[in-house]
DNA sequence: ATGCCCCCGTCCCGGGGA
């Protein structure tokens, strides 16, 4: 069983790419992130056709997320629960969890991830970024007591080590490389949560996303900030992981690439 | 110090991204 996250900056602008992707069999669920469009202009049927099942959470303009799968999505949930000193609803589309029961493999709980980018830091965004950390931190640590497979999936907008990052002073004071940031990341990982491409290889870069700006993507000024945590049930399953740089060279691409991880 | 590049909206600029 294989499961792929991919960040398409706009479905509109991406759809044909990730037909083409889910065409390649490369994955049996794919998790994607920033579709800036809403749940009314999704393309549900577009993907139907070519047998796929559909859960979206979208929104105009910005953000929106959404799970595609080719067995059938059941238990979804939209947006994160709100922590306890929170009176009013996160009106960004930035989460969607659903349950999957994988023929030969079994039940898998999935969650689709777009983490606020935080920027200018300090200030209120980089402020809306720790406090989302902190509703999925929460949320990840009451799942984690269901003792099931759990895959927390998407743009994390965190390098974690200077390895995941081509030039790490350069990004001195950004918000993707905040020590807050890290911390908030590493804080999940220590709840349990395995970081499935940092497992399966221990050393080296593992970009999934390159500027579109300055030939990064030609100068391979890359960065890792899409990632995939594991629950200990799913870890346990784990038996590969990678990036698929292939999507990011094909024309008007997203910048990001999809990571993927396998199971079994 | 800022923009480079890309996407969106009702749109020829500004906001947001990373």
């Amino acid at each position: 069983m294989r499961l792929a996250s991919w960040n398409v900056n706009s479905l509109k602008a991406r759809h044909e790419h990730v037909l083409a992707y889910l065409d390649s069999d490369k994955c049996d669920i794919l998790l994607i992130q920033e579709l800036k469009l809403t749940d009314e202009n999704f393309p549900t049927q577009s993907f139907i056709d070519k047998g796929w099942h559909v859960e979206t959470h979208g929104q105009k303009t910005y953000n929106g997320v959404a799970i595609i799968s080719h067995y059938a999505i059941t238990e979804v949930t939209r947006g994160l629960p709100l922590l306890v000193d929170e009176d009013h609803e996160d009106d960004h589309a930035r989460y969607i969890e659903a349950r999957i029961d994988v023929p030969d493999f079994g039940m898998m709980r999935v969650g689709c991830i777009y983490l606020p980018n935080g920027n200018p830091c300090p200030g209120p965004k980089f402020d809306y970024k720790l406090r989302w950390f902190n509703r999925l931190h929460a949320h990840a640590a009451s799942l984690l007591t269901s003792e099931e497979k759990i895959a927390l999936c998407g743009d994390y907008n965190v390098m974690p080590q200077a390895v995941d990052c081509y030039d790490p002073e350069g990004w001195t004071g950004d918000a993707l490389w905040h020590e807050d940031s890290r911390a908030a990341f590493f804080s999940l990982c220590n709840l349990g949560y395995t970081d499935a491409i940092r497992a399966i290889h221990p050393n080296g870069e593992q970009y999934s996303y390159w500027d579109y700006q300055k030939g990064a993507w030609q100068r391979n000024n890359g960065i890792r900030i899409d990632h995939m945590l594991l629950s200990p049930e799913a870890a346990s399953c784990l038996v590969d992981a990678g990036i698929d740089k292939e999507p990011r060279g094909w024309e008007r691409p997203s910048d990001h690439t999809p990571v993927w991880c396998a199971f079994r």
